[in-house]
DNA sequence: TACACCATATGACAATAATCATAGCGCAGG
DNA sequence: CCTGCGCTATGATTATTGTCATATGGTGTA
């Protein structure tokens, strides 16, 4: 999001966690700024039963939990680290200078508030009329169109079962049934169990 | 959101609308940022087949349509007056002028961003994963909390059984017996037919 | 007051997804 | 090259919600 000449010239530092590692958690008062510079994080709720629900997976680049820095309310959601990364931190009253002093970031800002409103807006959609392969559908578009956990070269889609039953409100079941199904239909391939999608 | 003398000050007009007027609609071009001055305003997605999926009624004070403002892209869903209303606009570019120069109301734009985000958030996790029960209590917590089309003086919720079927994905039949449940466990009341939720 | 219209209500049945059990496959590590 | 673990796969059964048909009730209007 923010270039890391930028945020290191504001005093950002460096810190790294290891795979499953929890970054930050649910109601835990907010201090910076997140911004992912190399792995991968997901981010995550556990609703009352234990269950995970994945709301989306970070990429190198990518700012999260950035509500709490602008209502001053507590995290809605965690952030876990699926593997070991490194993330960038600024201090919450640095970032907010920041973006007052330069209001091109700021306006960048508020562009990708706003594409990860449209996404929730269109996935809400979907998960609340449509039927499980068309949820599935959605959500590999999504993927598709942010270039996110999709091999470039070879379309792999590069999630478990599980963890798109986890970003749908679907059962692993299901989601392998309705897999099945769409690849049945071809628009999917699935090789070995590995799914492939169609070329962008 | 914006106090309405500052508005006007930066050139924005009232216009009026009559119930049941669609004042804009998915994928059209984006020129103005709109507030709510008056009436009541529902944010709509009309699926494939033509179901209304309601994402949330706007309130006067509140702005609406405002994701094209900041990503240049064409609106995500329509906006349909529910009453005769009133609506002030001012043209995007006076807009984002107007953020510039006001870093304060910018980051309150920011804070209601967010705000929007959080509710996204929550109910996308609750439509996922939880029942037709908890999917409508939810939805009723939230109207509680942020005061909305609930009667401040009786707790009524002014809201009809096919309303919330539209913003749960539920059918109406769904709705009509899963609040009979609830009032059954004493959640809400329900009298006449007309639904009251307990005291905030 | 009577009528019409719309929202609420309820039953019977069908469809879809969840649950539970169990089997098979593929890849990493010894 | 074998072993084990985690992911994928599939069948049988149950539970929940959708669908359709039809009835009741409340509110505003002629």
């Amino acid at each position: 999001m923010i270039g890391i000449d930028t945020l290191l010239a504001w005093g950002a530092t460096y810190k790294k966690v290891t795979a499953g590692e929890t970054i930050f958690s649910e109601r835990q008062q907010c201090i910076f700024y997140h911004q992912l510079a190399g792995g991968s994080v997901r981010w995550v709720d556990i609703n009352d039963e234990g269950k995970e629900f994945i709301h989306d997976f970070i990429q190198p680049g990518e700012c999260f939990g950035e509500f709490p820095l602008f209502d001053d309310s507590p995290y809605a959601s965690s952030a876990i680290a699926n593997e070991n990364s490194v993330v960038i931190r600024l201090h919450k009253s640095s970032f907010l200078q920041l973006l007052k002093e330069e209001p091109e970031i700021h306006f960048e800002f508020d562009k990708m508030l706003t594409q990860r409103l449209r996404f929730k807006f269109l996935l809400l959609k979907e998960l609340a009329c449509a039927d499980s392969e068309h949820r599935i559908s959605i959500l590999i578009d999504y993927f598709k169109q942010s270039k996110k956990n999709i091999c470039p070269k070879c379309n792999q889609i590069k999630l478990t079962r599980q963890q798109i039953a986890d970003m749908t409100g679907l059962r692993v079941e299901t989601v392998i049934r309705s897999m099945r199904h769409l690849h049945e239909k071809g628009e999917i391939k699935i090789l070995k169990g590995k799914v492939y999608c169609k070329a962008i």
